[in-house]
DNA sequence: TTGAAAGCGCTACCAA
DNA sequence: TTGGTAGCGCTTTCAA
């Protein structure tokens, strides 16, 4: 491999000039940034990431913490790792895998010098890696809400907000009876989200004067028409339902067409999730979308403001408007 | 953060000596040692990667390439990189990730010495990426069976085998009219190993004198239905199926069960795929699993050990051998 | 069994 | 506008 100094000296200039007209930090006269940039492309050369990080104690690489483990939505994960690395690399960054399984790998990749800054995933309300992340000392961006943030950048999807819009939705159409299907704790363990989408469900349910009733579903036949059951047992005059769970929406609308309920003419439905998941489902519904590749995206965005400097830690929450499909219209008889 | 000197300060001696203690390549008294790792612990020592880097020519960082588009399937890519992933941690690599859509990254990483070696996904007979990274001269490892692997490793399950175990099997079980769905061209582009699946299925049925019958499929209801209907005018003696298409499974499954058709009464059917993805179906069926895991693993154990110098370049074909689920069964009237 | 010191290839400061 | 060069933190050869 060509070194700085080959290149300089095919170009007949110092190896700092080199150095400068890659980095443009130096104002350099077009002659001689022709003849380095020649020489460059003649030779094919590349600068050396470890000595480059080693003299200006930045890697261009960003670490990137997921949940690889088995009930993880591998469609979200995957739709925020390409969101996430797209981004990266228009910003000139790498990225670096680590998964939530490698405890110690924050400390390894941010004191081992591996990594400029991390994006962590799926971040729980009382996460104890937050009070790491703020020891350690490097930028880093969060996806979730932590309870206390600790001066660092945190960015998720608004789930309290998009519950009140859904509730309000199906209150404005005459709806007094609302149930709400959220994942299961098991399958997400204490994931804050679930959490915040109920909180503002219920807050706007009671605001509103509406009746509410709720239940966890897992994804599965069975669970889908027991969660129903268990909805309408709390609450006979339920008339809407608020579906918080991607991976069973399907399989609560094969329930209710086996049951031969109509949407939205006997029922109303909105459901809270990734429109690319939801997408494909047979038959379309009224969605809040999770923009899931958008909070990769603007992730990575605040981490690379950061690192250059500029900007300060914040919290964003993303938000969505419901996209009407046909699931929700006024209850029977109204 | 601390640096090797300072090591060597804290527990007076000379930094080759520290250096030596950690890289367990120069004999170390035990007292020294013990000194060198009390200081080590006491100062929270971490060597810098880049220096490391840069002083040694090792990363300890692979490179791992994947199909990040729409249409690759999320499960079994999932699946590959946390085994990548946990199997590179094993052999303290960590893991850069690089998607196919980004072109040059490759020379990028392997040039810039981001990387020290390779692990490229979905590798096509013709790929073109094979010629490039047998210019690159780094140990990589490549997913597929590429028609000319150029001094370069490759694992693969052996596809071609399975659908012989599959025809074999049905062939034993006394079917003389077997079908053979696969993944349209257009959802998995000219993934090779669809045509290796294809050829071992045409060459088995060929060799028992059986007719044969195959249709691509896309993941819908619809597309299952017109699927069996054009199997069925090919052979109207069909009276097995070899699906090699996890995600059109469900649906074929489904669309045979309105059909009133059953398994294994009035129609045998073998799967080939991912254990991990066709388990989470209704109902079991035989399976041919592809152990999507394993080649992952195997992948980083045959690139550690080109990286550590020992072995040499070889062409890895996993198998399985088929797991009966009750899905299979002598046809009717025999 | 240990130490000294020469680089690895680059960046960025100090000079010119 | 350009060059010289110290030094980033480590590995490894040469000496002892």
């Amino acid at each position: 491999m060509a070194t700085i100094m080959d290149v300089a000296q095919e170009a007949g200039v110092s190896p700092s000039t080199v150095s400068y007209v890659l980095s443009g930090k130096r104002a350099i006269s077009a002659a001689t940034r022709a003849r380095v940039l020649d020489a460059v492309a003649a030779l094919g050369y590349r600068p050396h990431a470890g000595a480059r990080a080693l003299a200006s104690a930045r890697t261009q690489v960003i670490g990137l913490v997921v949940p690889l483990h088995e009930d993880a939505d591998v469609n979200v994960v995957m739709q925020f790792v390409r969101a996430v690395t797209t981004t990266a690399r228009r910003h000139e960054y790498d990225v670096l895998l680590l998964t939530q399984e490698d405890a110690g790998a924050l400390e390894r990749v941010t004191s081992g010098a591996l990594v400029d800054g991390l994006v962590v995933m799926d971040i729980e309300a009382d996460d104890p890696r937050v009070a790491l992340l703020a020891r350690l000392h490097r930028p880093a961006v969060l996806i979730g809400l932590p309870r206390e943030s600790r001066g660092l950048s945190c960015v998720d999807f608004d789930f309290a907000r998009a519950a009140r819009s859904a509730v309000d939705h199906l209150v404005r159409l005459g709806h007094r009876g609302i149930g709400l299907v959220s994942a299961s704790a098991s399958s997400v363990h204490r994931a804050g989200y679930v959490d915040r989408l109920r909180a503002g469900f219920e807050e706007a349910a009671a605001a509103a004067g509406v009746a509410v009733a709720t239940s966890p579903c897992d994804p599965s036949p069975q669970a889908a028409r027991a969660c129903l059951a268990s909805l309408r047992a709390q609450q006979s005059g339920l008339t809407a339902l608020v579906v918080h769970h991607e991976a069973a929406l399907p399989h609560l609308l094969d329930a209710l067409a086996e049951e031969g309920v109509r949407l939205p003419q006997d029922l109303s439905l909105v459901a809270v999730g990734s429109a690319e998941v939801t997408g494909r489902l047979g038959r379309a519904v009224d969605l809040l979308d999770v923009p899931v590749g958008e909070v990769g995206r603007v992730a990575v965005e605040m981490l690379a403001e950061r690192l250059a400097g500029v900007g300060t830690a914040e919290v964003r929450l993303l938000t969505s408007t419901l996209a009407e499909h046909g699931s929700t219209a006024p209850p029977r008889g109204r």
